[in-house]
DNA sequence: ACCTGAACACCGTTCAAGT
DNA sequence: ACCTGAACACCGTTCAAGT
């Protein structure tokens, strides 16, 4: 019956049991807690047994990221290419929201993995689709940058550095201490100036939804008039 | 004589000395490399003496960025905001070329360190100046996030991961292994369109610089567009 | 042949013993 | 009072000994 309560506690171990395992474990107690250690115990294995699936803790993270990434609304087929793209983008954002972890460990290793390199070819042929040249598509591609997987390197962002889910906190320039605001008085004069609606919503922080797309529009809106204008590369001095 | 040696060997530790030290150290062996006893070593000293003039490893970190971002030229000023912001911009991204490991130390980290806070202030200041809304300057400062420190997430930067400088390689789309090419066409088939110049030079991999430029001024330009329209943020529903 | 405990080579940091 | 060696509580990973 030992025999018994062992086959019970432990189905037997997969890479996929792994890494559900792995962005479980991230996504609850930060990042920073995630040691093969930790995470052998969490599986009730000893911490040797994941060697067999994973190489070592790099592709453990890489296979984490494929995960989060894999959870990503595929393209909806559509006319038109802007609506597309932006609202997959959207989508990501909401995943990557669910792993606050995964911006900083994409960011921190190569981006050459399976899930990725799929979405982003998906992507560019979105753009294809819609009529851009390979040129424009091309830099198109590297101006979105890292938005284009639905995340910003916020500068005030506490959460994402933290690795933790959960509430919120308007932690934006909102947040400035009394002795900051007075020795950076440009900082704190923008920190209360979203008036958004409301008028008198001071010192709310502000609204992250808001602010991504505001940024996300003012690039596909730049992107949408290259494309019209049939802006081309060629012709620069190099 | 062995006290002359002693004296010649070290010189008086400073926290000056040791974020000198940390960022060449950084720069020169990647900053996986850079641990308090590898430090401690590299400066003739105990690993306990560093805790004398740092509170620990985080701060050590915020000290690196800080000398980092005091390497930036100033703001000169200028009747035109959009010329000064991007040569202050174009500045910023010089320096952090020095240091390949700074823009993932930043994100990794808080950003309210005193140099990074003095720096976003001033930039703030000159949207003012040159007669943004605070509304408008507060949704900007968003919209380039990362961007106006002089960085970017580029989609494939392996320099950046490894930390270390050195030669820029051209691992851009344009470096697919012929496999990857084959299953993810649309990323081959933009890796080599960057026609630039000369229509012949394919498969080169990119221009980092123009890229840059190409996402800056992108932003830049609307930006500009939103300003001169008087763009707020009222009257959207929340 | 497979599995796994102990061991190795590191970490950042605490703390008590030495001067 | 100051400095610092040893120690603590961790890492990721190797390797050899056990089944």
């Amino acid at each position: 019956m030992v025999e018994q309560a062992d086959t019970l506690r432990r189905t037997p171990l997969s890479r996929d049991r792994i890494l559900r395992a792995a962005v479980a474990l991230a996504n609850e107690a930060g990042i920073e807690s995630l040691s093969m250690r930790n995470l052998a115990q969490d599986l009730g294995v000893v911490p040797m047994a994941l060697y067999k699936h994973v190489a070592n803790k790099d592709e453990l993270l890489d296979g984490m990221i494929d995960v989060v990434v894999g959870e990503i609304d595929p393209l909806v087929p559509g006319a038109d290419w802007k609506h597309m793209v932006r609202r997959r983008i959207l989508s990501a954002r909401q995943v990557l929201r669910r792993h606050p972890w995964a911006p900083l460990a994409i960011e921190s290793r190569n981006m050459a993995t399976p899930a990725i390199l799929a979405y982003l070819d998906s992507m560019v042929g979105a753009f294809r689709a819609g009529g851009f040249s390979a040129d424009l598509a091309h830099h198109v591609m590297h101006a979105m940058g890292s938005r284009i997987l639905g995340f910003s390197q916020e500068l005030f962002d506490a959460a994402r550095r933290a690795g933790r889910s959960g509430t919120t906190v308007p932690d934006s320039p909102a947040a400035l201490p009394p002795g900051v605001a007075a020795r950076f008085p440009h900082l704190a004069e923008i920190a209360t100036a979203a008036s958004h609606d409301d008028e008198s919503v001071v010192g709310q922080g502000c609204d992250d939804q808001f602010e991504f797309e505001f940024a996300l529009d003012l690039l596909l809106d730049g992107i949408e008039r290259l494309h019209q204008q049939g802006w081309t590369s060629s012709r620069r001095p190099r």
